[in-house]
RNA sequence: GGCCCUCUGGCGAAAUGGUAAACGCGCUCGACUCAAAAUCGAGUGGGGUAACCCCCCGUCCCGGUUCGAGUCCGGGGAGGGCCACCA
């Protein structure tokens, strides 16, 4: 049957679609002999309908997960929903839906998109987080760290969302301009104390930290994120004995070695000793603005805008290393949550500390001396605090101690006297995970009047969610208006009991969901463990840079407590990680209704094909980076598919090219045989390395280019352009992997009538072919370019440097100056450097 | 305030310390056509110049290292991201 003449994508994607499916071709596991590559996408979260971004990074993930399917490894490559949520939950009600109806009509729409798309998922793994058989699992985990300790119950001060109506985490919530508001819904946050299950990921805050060190194929965006959420810092604790009373107040300082200019110490509101040491002629003052801190929205009392405001409580601490008395006070600024919630202030070298003391006329003194510059000036004289490291002075025998120095000293005193120690600090919390929403997985504990909290047994797992609760997004958990779920019966005692009626965040489902993808079925274990042996940790994660701090950093955490169980080979999940920017819309604003610049992925398909998204998302610029969408560069690459396939149906004549002619080629059958193994060469450099698939595409549309240029005569030219064809079709299976399984069985023919191209292996280029034989040489005078000459690729120095001076120009910026040094490199450029 | 990233033609972007701008978009011109579209081909950083001979300038700015810097080092600017009264 003759080549069709025009390239029509809507008529063969479908088609190849079809045959991978019926091939079973990218089941992972079927290659048992061969090395694993598991290479994986952030799973969608199915709250609306597929977008540009999504075609991203499926694109990018599919692009590296064929390549090394040809390139013979076994991959495992697998898609799946990350369904519960807040988000599926607010969209259901805004439609009048029910969540689960609501996304299984997501699910639907998002799994058309993806194949017509042509990813090569395998499809059979496919996991949906909403279905019991997937959330049983995540109440087994919950179970199993209930039992390790790893979750518990605490009265913790929450982030509780006024749009959502719920408690979120800590990561969820934005800041700007002191106004601290919902990641997701963007209503306005504030502090509730109320209780909350909590996982306790603070106890891996180190080893977390240190993981860090191993992941080194992460970008450093990424790690350096972490590292800052996680936040170590050394320091020291001191307790001041509070005068007149057994109690003492135990500080937290990284400045130990301003200790001798504290000249007072401060408690947050919260601080357990305040009604203690408070005295009774400052009780009434103190309670007052005690209850007025708690009434305040957290933002506005410790936004960085805020001023400072304090109360005297009356007290005096001793500090431990003078002696001296210093008073004690309460402030808004200090944080019951961080540290010990109690802070030694010292004016001269700390800018809050200062500030407080100015507003209220609490004295300031200078203990550090800047190493390099004149003196600190006294401390009634200081404009603002100087918080560098320095030198002691006024501080009795440490004087004249470097900072790090007198720290070192002075802990190890404070430690040999009883009344300090160096320690550790974290900015990590522990991560709450209670919601008092629906559309979560339901925290398997049943409340009993005699036993208490009690574990549901594992083998009354799943707790499943009821289908019929109401929800209305507001008030009380839903689940708690459902009496058939909330009405149970204790295990211990058999007696009536009520279930938890609280749901766990949605970052617990994709905490540990690529495990799940090695045996999704399973009802024995949440994944099998042999198999985690053989596919874990992750080659390649992709996924977007906004999650470095919250989903990856729960899942490296819940990685680390299957590893401690047993269940996985590896302490990290992922061995590379590749972020990938923003598709903006055509104006380079982030696609939103409110600019009307969203594109959506699906009429692009149909109008263009699948092959022309794809290469359009690889060939814009490297995945890192953000990319405008562009419609002339989508028409352009829609013009470079059409270009190849002209070129194969104008070259349909060398289609039957003997291959044995290779072997003569000479002239321009051998400059067109280079030229294919160099973009061979070069698309195999931008898969392997960087992941600079851009370039890899610009070296095809050369190779294009040049194909177009050669009209073949004879026998080594037709199987020179035969075999450029072909090369061609194959580098272009990972990008565009439609047109590429078309052209390439119209080049092979019947022969290959029953293969598909992706399963063949990649191409390797011969190195003879690949190395240049003459090579043009840039010749410098003076580092300035003044021409260039040919030359055999193993020409010496002498000889390039004959052929450069016999250049007219380079004499006349040669004659009468002495040549002072010459710099050869060869095959490159050759520089006189004359005097 | 802290930490990090980015800055190259009209635009998206290339460039192991070695000919800056590959490749694509856009634009100009030519071929094909009655004409247009599509396609194929040529050209396209700025300035000087009769000249597509040649010369000068040119990768945010200033300085340094080097025979040679977009690339390395120091300082500054602009834009962006993350964190932030964290003691």
């Amino acid at each position: 049957m003759p080549m069709n003449e025009r390239y029509e994508p809507q008529s063969i994607e479908p088609r190849w679609q079809e045959r991978w499916d019926a091939a079973r071709t990218f089941a992972a596991g079927n290659r048992p002999g061969a090395e694993k590559r598991y290479v994986l996408e952030m799973f969608p979260y199915p709250s609306g309908a597929m977008h540009m971004g999504h075609a991203r990074v499926y694109t990018i993930g599919d692009a590296l997960a064929r390549w090394l399917r040809m390139r013979g490894y076994d991959v495992l490559h697998p898609i799946g929903f990350d369904a519960l949520g807040l988000p599926a939950e607010n969209a259901a009600i805004k439609d009048g839906m029910h969540p689960a109806a609501r996304t299984r009509e997501n699910i639907v729409s998002f799994r058309a998109e993806m194949r017509s798309l042509g990813y090569a998922f395998d499809w059979e793994r496919e996991i949906v987080t909403a279905d019991p058989e997937y959330y049983r699992w995540n109440q087994w985990f919950f179970l199993k760290m209930l039992e390790r300790g790893l979750v518990y119950r605490r009265q913790g001060k929450a982030n509780w969302c006024t749009g959502c109506m719920t408690v979120i985490a800590n990561e969820q919530v934005l800041e700007k301009d002191g106004v601290q508001t919902c990641e997701r819904c963007h209503s306005p946050v504030l502090e509730k104390i109320i209780p909350e299950w909590a996982f306790r990921i603070t106890a891996y805050a180190g080893a977390l930290l240190q993981g860090l060190d191993e992941l080194t194929a992460w970008p450093e965006r990424v790690t350096t994120m972490q590292r800052n959420w996680i936040g170590r810092s050394e320091g020291a604790e001191v307790d001041f004995p509070v005068a007149g009373s057994g109690e003492r107040i135990k500080v937290f300082t990284t400045r130990l070695d301003t200790i001798f200019g504290c000249t007072y110490v401060v408690l947050a509101p919260e601080h357990p000793l305040v009604a203690a040491v408070t005295r009774p002629e400052h009780q009434a003052e103190v309670r007052a603005f005690v209850e007025r801190m708690r009434r305040t929205e957290a933002a506005e009392r410790t936004g960085e805008g805020a001023p400072k405001e304090g109360v005297f409580t009356g007290a005096e601490a001793v500090n431990p290393f003078t002696g001296e008395r210093l008073p004690v006070w309460i402030a808004n600024f200090v944080l019951a949550e961080y540290g010990t919630g109690a802070v030694m202030s010292v004016p001269a070298h700390d800018q809050r500390d200062f500030e407080f003391a100015r507003k209220y006329g609490l004295p300031v003194k200078t203990v550090i001396q800047p190493v390099h510059g004149g003196p600190t000036p006294a401390g009634d004289r200081l404009q603002a605090a100087t918080t560098e490291d320095g030198v002691l002075a006024d501080s009795g025998r440490y004087v004249g101690l470097p900072s790090a120095e007198a720290r070192r000293r002075m802990s190890a005193d404070a430690k040999a006297q009883g009344f300090g120690a160096e320690t550790v600090r974290w900015h990590l919390r522990d991560w709450g995970f209670s919601r008092q929403r629906y559309w979560g997985t339901p925290i398997p504990i049943i409340y009993c009047e005699e036993h208490g909290a009690v574990p549901v047994p594992l083998d009354q797992l799943p707790v499943k969610l009821p289908d019929q609760a109401i929800i209305t997004g507001t008030g009380e958990p839903p689940l708690a208006k459902v009496p058939e779920f909330v009405n149970t019966t204790c295990p211990i005692c058999a007696r009536p009991a009520r279930r938890e009626t609280e749901t766990m965040d949605t970052f617990v489902d994709s905490a540990w969901y690529y495990a799940r993808y090695l045996s999704p079925k399973d009802d024995q274990q949440p994944f099998d463990p042999k198999l985690a042996e053989r596919w874990l940790p992750i080659d390649v994660y992709v996924g977007g840079p906004e999650h470095a701090v919250m989903h990856l950093l729960y899942f490296r955490f819940w990685n680390r407590v299957m590893h401690e169980l047993g269940l996985v080979p590896s302490a990290e999940p992922c061995r590379r990680l590749v972020t990938q920017g923003i598709v903006n819309g055509p104006d380079g604003r982030k696609m939103s209704k409110r600019w009307g610049n969203v594109v959506a992925p699906g009429p692009i398909v149909k109008r263009f094909g699948a092959d022309t998204v794809r290469m359009f998302m690889l060939f814009a610029a490297p995945p890192e980076k953000d990319i405008d969408w562009s419609d002339e560069q989508v028409d352009g690459l829609f013009r470079f598919l059409s270009r190849v396939w002209r070129i194969f149906h104008a070259r349909q004549a060398c289609f039957a090219a003997d291959e044995a002619a290779l072997s003569e080629a000479s002239g321009p059958a051998l400059e067109l045989r280079r030229r294919t193994h160099r973009t061979i060469r070069k698309v195999t450099d931008g898969l392997e390395t960087d992941l600079k698939l851009n370039t890899g595409i610009a070296a095809l549309m050369e190779l294009v280019n040049d194909l177009y240029a050669l009209e073949p005569t004879g026998a080594a030219e037709q199987a020179a352009v035969r075999e450029a064809l072909i090369a061609l079709a194959t580098l272009l299976a990972p990008f565009a992997p439609h047109a590429a399984e078309e052209l390439w069985h119209e080049v092979r023919g019947p022969a290959a009538a029953e293969l598909l191209l992706a399963d063949q292996p990649w191409p390797a280029f011969a190195p003879a072919l690949v190395a240049a034989d003459t090579v043009t040489i840039a010749v410098q005078v003076n580092g300035k370019l003044r021409g260039e000459v040919r030359a055999a690729a193993e020409a010496g120095e002498a000889e390039v440097r004959a052929l450069a001076e016999a250049l007219e120009k380079v004499k006349g910026y040669l004659a009468g100056k002495a040549v002072r040094k010459v710099v050869f490199v060869p095959k490159r450029l050759m520089n006189f450097v004359v005097g």
